[in-house]
DNA sequence: ATATTAAAAGATAAAAAACTCTTCTATTTG
DNA sequence: CAAATAGAAGAGTTTTTTATCTTTTAATAT
């Protein structure tokens, strides 16, 4: 479905996102501890998404990751979309790259629809919204 | 969504279907031409689906790849079950192996929907039923 | 100022996926 | 039976993805 950079920076950014809500920075390490992802590849991760502009970081002593305000706003398909591309969202389930309304694949008009619906849930889901089934072990981002 | 192994197995079923449905037996040169996909790569796939009796294949002159009346009533998802495992119809969206409907990654239960979604359309989508709109040019397998 | 901290950047390595080539085996046809 | 055909099997290569390590840069606190 997603790459697995993908499933991590998703995951990463859900653990920011609760860990640094009253305006902490959060470390590397203690992200890659968290969601259970190997810290430096985390590492190239974020400095990707920070050179995008969906998560702010800070250098120093105290420094890390963190979200501002209008950042919590940003949705799992903003970040699917920075990692991956938009290719989940509109490519071809059988790889096509001519595939379209006019020359669809077999399962096109199926797949649309499945498409969108993954699009419209991944837009609907804000960063900022996780915190509380996370912290009420309602959701998980690691094994345990 | 599937990897690249999958779609060309998926075409070259799709293909397949169309081309021997009177009988008829098809190599692999003409299926790798039909869908466009590399000839040893399409060959090393197809090998693994005959192994595991998706489609049959007979050597020698006149020889070539073709499905039974059973093989026409897989699935789509038969194929991608047996090319990919059922990672995208079971699997954790955001890669968590120990993700349950009790152990839940933030997205687990939305996820399931789209997840069923697809089960249902690639369970309902039969290797038989496309026949006609690659015939007629309403679907097609490749560029054009 | 200097030492310390933590991310950025760049280079490298390992693993997996995608793809190719060569040799072997079975089948058919003359 | 011999020659030709076409898939099976195994080995090998290339590319992409995933992961790690090292050096540099920026910020902070003493």
């Amino acid at each position: 479905m997603f790459s697995k950079t993908c499933e991590y920076a998703i995951r990463a950014m859900l653990f920011i996102a609760q860990k640094s809500k009253s305006g902490n920075k959060i470390g590397i390490k203690e992200i890659a501890k968290g969601i259970d992802a190997p810290e430096y590849f985390i590492a190239k991760i974020l400095q990707d998404l920070s050179r995008r502009g969906l998560v702010q970081s800070a250098k120093g002593p105290n420094g890390g990751f963190y979200l501002e305000k209008n950042e919590l706003k940003c949705s799992l398909a903003d970040v699917v979309r920075a990692v991956d591309g938009d290719r989940i969202f509109s490519g071809c389930g059988l790889g096509l790259k001519e595939c379209s309304e006019t020359h669809p694949c077999p399962i096109h008009h199926e797949f649309k629809k499945i498409r969108k619906d993954m699009r419209i849930m991944l837009e609907k889901a804000k960063l900022g919204t996780f915190n509380e089934s996370l912290e009420q072990h309602l959701a998980f981002l690691k094994r345990q």
